[in-house]
DNA sequence: TGTTTTTCATACTAATCAGTATTTTTTATG
DNA sequence: CATAAAAAATACTGATTAGTATGAAAAACA
């Protein structure tokens, strides 16, 4: 990778770690390229605007990672039921850069980013976008394979798990403690199985 | 109600119509003064400063807004499975405060103060540990009543059918119209319906 | 090597921010 | 009515904000 490339990309990822920790915001410039050691000139150089940057940062930092770690393991999928419990629980308990007291970047940028900025509600309702289709997906499969009642509608329950999901991470900022999450796991199993 | 209580809860009100559709951070006190009519003096004579105004806006007008329209109204219910419903159903479609595109006040107060402000986090905590407790009590008497399968642990359907709403409504913010609610209640309604 | 283009560095600007100091007006009370 | 206290008005401050103007270094290319 180019030098070029390189800051680019250093500027976008230690700016989604400041964001995800303190709001888009609350996040300033100053601040970003005090932590990159970049100057302002490179910064400006690299992106015309903060919003520009926000929104490379969607694309090229989010849309990836959830590919990789949400998209591509469900495609494969056998039994769509445990799937969605695991990715959910691993999301909660598991995974390693997310933290409870932050919530998540993507439910944390369309909360504070959505009614104002249109550029960012076009990225984010993209990504969620595939979140959602390949859950959908996965459940037509599941249908077909006889794991999932034929009555069962994919989008409703799409919705319902990933409306779940951004609704328990909020609970858990406000309790900055994953006892919730235990409980909402619990009653998240329930519901699933009650697809069968 | 006297002329200073009445400018108090006059840039009270204001202040929560403007941190509503636009977020706490990015409501400055100067726009709360223009809005309000109300001169900076005034505006801290009666608040030390912005956070306390914050606080005391889920102390004075959320609290008292949430305690009259949900906890209330489910305290004489019959049916909780119908009242649970219908209370989101309401909050989501027909509530004349709350609009698609800003989301949930609570919910969006939680998402953004949440990490970073003690004080905020204790009164949100309260409010919505109150909501959660009103659902609960429903759901035992629920229980008591026959109405609801004894089996069904109250606590965890109480973070189940908030977490929903909080989350749908963020879904809401992301595409600005209620198709995804009408989705989501569907799901609600099979979902409670499996409590019986 | 010389020149052009890309990449980055420095110093600045105008606007906005929360909050303060001070004075004036209004209201309550004797 | 006189006086004290409460309430509000005005003008300011220092810090921070996103963004710019301009020039220097680095890299690519001829």
């Amino acid at each position: 990778m180019s030098k070029a490339a390189n800051t680019r990309l250093n500027i976008l990822h230690k700016a989604f770690e400041l964001i995800y920790t303190k709001g888009y915001q609350t996040t300033s410039i100053d601040e970003i390229i005090a932590t990159t050691q970049v100057t302002k000139g490179a910064f400006y150089y690299h992106f015309k605007t903060k919003d520009e940057m926000g929104v490379a940062i969607i694309e090229e930092i989010l849309k990836p990672t959830m590919q990789e770690h949400f998209i591509k393991p469900t495609e494969a999928s056998q039994d769509p039921i445990e799937d969605f419990y695991n990715m959910i629980s691993y999301l909660l308990l598991e995974d390693p850069f997310l933290q409870v007291k932050y919530g998540c970047p993507v439910g944390n940028l369309t909360q504070e980013m959505t009614p104002w900025n249109t550029k960012f509600s076009e990225a984010l309702a993209e990504l969620v976008d595939l979140w959602k289709a390949t859950i959908i997906n996965s459940i037509e499969k599941g249908k077909e394979a006889g794991l999932i009642r034929k009555d069962v509608i994919g989008e409703q329950v799409a919705f319902f798990i990933l409306s779940g999901y951004w609704g328990i991470r909020n609970f858990g900022k406000l309790q900055n403690d994953n006892s919730s999450y235990l409980v909402y796991l619990k009653e998240l199993k329930g519901y699933l199985n009650g697809l069968k």
